[in-house]
DNA sequence: CATGAATGAGCCTTCATTCAT
DNA sequence: AATGAATGAAGGCTCATTCAT
């Protein structure tokens, strides 16, 4: 079985909120729930009770599971990358800079994983998981690009700021999913690494 | 819809082989199949189907659809990582065997993106998954410190190495992927900075 | 999908209105409704909606939806009925007066021909539509014998009666559903036969 | 509740037969449920369960509840039908025939009562059921102008036989039904007067 | 060894109805 | 009087899996 496990809290009811919140509160428990059990790994019904909700309820708001599984990636994983990318550009130096973005990159990883997971199947299938998973990568670029200017160094080839964002990606997935562990390796020297790649583009 | 069309060939009724034939006929349909429509996508009455059986002689040679699809993955992905190890060790210049790596890594990816999308998923919710995944992470990098070997360069750490691979790994599938094209980057220009990477480690 | 579209109209919402204008309203728009989707092709909310309320407002004023159906049915099908039984009792010579009675007849299996086939559907399991609709049939009767009073014929029996009216109910059922063209019959000649059948009855 | 009583019989379970057997019992047992309980009074899980089978059984024979129910119409009504028609021609005088007719029909109609009701309802809205069931008014419209060269009479036009067809099954469906004698009218009175109505068009 | 009919739990979705506001 | 968010039972359908042949 690959499913988890599944009955978990049993959350507070918040009947009859105005349409916004309650469209909320569904989105913020699905986050939780993909991130946890995977898109696979749920039902409608289980999103919806997960929030508090009946069945029907879910149905109110969002046209499928599908829906609402983007919905939820949009609104914590973006928003939170809207939260690092403002953090980045309130200034700083290249180094600590670099180090910020490792850390955050990181932190966001560990906290999605599930999410993200789930992210990456449905964009293998789905052409509008593929749009919005790529519109984020599309925003990093650009900061990256900004950043870079701030700092005064030279240009990149975009080509050569994607292979690192891949490679932060790619690693900080490893580090947040356990994988690097189970290879052996040291978290800790990873994100050194890490840091050092981020800065030396920067510079 | 995320399911893709399913009936494809009416494939050739092999009826009566021995075991380890029609075990092996089931992998291959099944590695096509998973690769094509994905984990989800299918289900064990397709796969033995698309080989040519009836649905019990499926349960007759795999516990279940988990443990075809690890088989399908170790058989294919493995058995042609194998074939790559294999020409790699054969020799070559620093420069050919970096470009020869990439060349490689890529087609593989671009050959199997559809079954790697599937490992990748499954391997954030099952373990057996996650360890047939890893323990080929792990010949990479024993290949990779051999290769170095052989070429009198000095040693790197493991996390190094492994990050290497890792931004080998994700820029191979955003090729493969489309998702370079997509982020209007050349692939042309990615294979060429991924072997500048490789080659860089090797020396 | 046997259901068809719905959102039509976007109606005036007449709020707060004495509770039988309300009604009124309610089965107004469930005529119609019901008229174009079917019994089972609209629900409960939709009805409400359609005269411009909110789903709760129809439960203030029906017990369910079989029970607003049948006051459609009542309100508009009989009070048609109605019309034509005045009219006829208005007088006019046997000719003009079946001329006429074909004329209203299949005038109204056209304009309610899907809240008549719904009829027809409720009544074929509910005791209370069955009821309702069999008391049309008995006024039919009674003004079927009073007509033929009026013009001198001598009485038939009241089965002779109800078939002349089962043949008309069909037939007109028949032209208004298109079901007449489809068999290659003219209505034009549908409504000849049928008033020469009436007034035979009438004389 | 329009939703008549729904476990009946715990049939005999048929395991493992030919697939034809199987959607044979599948028809038979749904044309039993239909004529009872209405089209929309039950669904594809108890249709399966009635004929002895689990619910995805159902799916296995028939793509979607319509398609089992103008299948089972086509099988029990139609069949019986040609069984009909094949003894109308063996033979026999106007007189005879006509009352043979009389008969038969009126049995066809109370036996399958629930399931024409049924039809009448589908045919509203479903185009396929629409052909269905005109189909066979088309055969009746044969036959009634084959028996009529037989017995030499003159010639009808099409409009004329519609009319006594569809006068004939109205005036049966109430009879059957039980319409009649609500309306306090004598089932036998009428079966006599649409004898002589028959056995005059076959004159 | 292979078949393939059959299973039945479980997912997605709808809709008649309620009730707090 | 009217609202409309919420309900939850139930219907339609799928699919991993079993088992009699």
């Amino acid at each position: 079985m690959l499913r988890a496990m599944t009955k978990r809290s049993a959350p507070a009811r918040p009947k009859r909120g105005s349409p916004d919140e309650t469209r909320t509160r569904l989105v913020a428990a699905a986050a939780e729930v993909f991130n946890r059990d995977g898109y696979h790994g749920t039902d409608s019904n289980r999103l919806a009770a997960a929030a508090g909700y009946a069945a029907g309820t879910f149905y109110k708001h969002f046209a499928d599971k599908r829906s609402i599984f983007l919905e939820a990636y949009e609104r914590w994983v973006s928003a939170e990358w809207s939260a690092v990318e403002d953090e980045l550009r309130a200034g700083g130096g290249a180094e600590a800079i670099a180090a910020r973005i490792v850390e955050l990159v990181l932190g966001l990883h560990r906290r999605w994983r599930g999410l993200r997971a789930s992210m990456l199947l449905l964009a293998a299938s789905d052409a509008e998981a593929k749009r919005c998973y790529r519109a984020q990568r599309r925003r990093q670029l650009v900061l990256l690009a900004e950043l870079r200017r701030r700092f005064g160094a030279r240009a990149r080839t975009r080509e050569e700021d994607a292979i690192l964002l891949f490679t932060l990606e790619r690693s900080c997935d490893a580090v947040a999913q356990g994988e690097a562990r189970a290879l052996g390796l040291d978290p800790a020297r990873i994100e050194a690494r890490l840091r050092e790649l981020v800065q030396a583009s920067l510079d």
